[in-house]
DNA sequence: TATTGTTATACTCTATAACTATA
DNA sequence: TATAGTTATAGAGTATAACAATA
């Protein structure tokens, strides 16, 4: 990415969280269908791609990790994942999705996949607009 | 917008998610900084354009309108906005920014157009693709 | 001593339902 | 009757501090 101004960067930026929060608030509806809040399927994403300790979760997510105990309690009791003591420091605990953790997950990223509403939802003169910044900061 | 493939749409707006995710997280920093919490810096920004009542604000921040009795209650408790009752009609109550309140919220955005940093997390792999991908959405 | 996960605590956000004042 | 705002209630997310088990 060349060098852009700050003012067309940050233009850029409130275009894209305008959109973006649409994206999110599908995100949020899909989960919800599932009966899981966006917390808990964002943690179901994450260990989408390989398990990962309660500490490591918490950095991914950007929460501490005395938050993750009570997401992955409720996440657990429903059968989505499973704690398993790690073999090489038992102090650590990995947590892996369940055959049902899969599906639900999946299930989300599916109808996410079918919705796709983010930039549709931008008005034709955001549009525009989004398309000038964008060639601007990736001119070619 | 050209009409693109939802697979395309969908890579695209994963990345920009990945991307504006920082950028939500320095809002939150900056909010934090200043004391307040995401919600109660968003509903300032809100209010920054114009004094709104409190259920066109639940609207605009996607929220219940019993929620914005709270945030409103707080924010009023720390002088930045104040409720007034409508003129016009005197079970609305509308909103405006105090004084403090613009400071509060003109500091916080003036933070985040120092930050910008949304786009440059990107890996150089990533911005490859993004531009990839944009130029396929928006055609030149 | 340092680290991992948990617990205890407190605050905020959030939705639902019931209530009040007004229209 | 309908609407705007509030209150009561409950569940979930969040951070801080203190703790036990393990390294």
């Amino acid at each position: 990415m060349p060098p852009t101004s700050p003012a067309v960067k940050a233009q850029l930026m409130e275009l894209l969280a305008h959109s973006l929060g649409a994206h999110y608030a599908d995100f949020a509806t899909a989960a919800a269908a599932a009966g899981l809040t966006s917390s808990q399927a964002k943690t179901l994403t994450v260990l989408r791609r390989s398990p990962d300790s309660m500490r490591s979760l918490a950095g991914t997510l950007g929460c501490d990790a005395s938050n993750m105990t009570g997401v992955i309690d409720r996440l657990e009791k429903r059968g989505l994942v499973r704690r398993e003591v790690s073999p090489a420091d038992r102090r650590v605990k990995n947590v892996a999705l369940t055959e049902e953790g899969i599906q639900a997950i999946d299930a989300i990223r599916s109808t996410m996949n079918g919705t796709h509403a983010g930039l549709d939802r931008l008005s034709e003169a955001e549009q525009t607009e989004l398309a000038r910044l964008l060639s601007t900061v990736f001119p070619r």
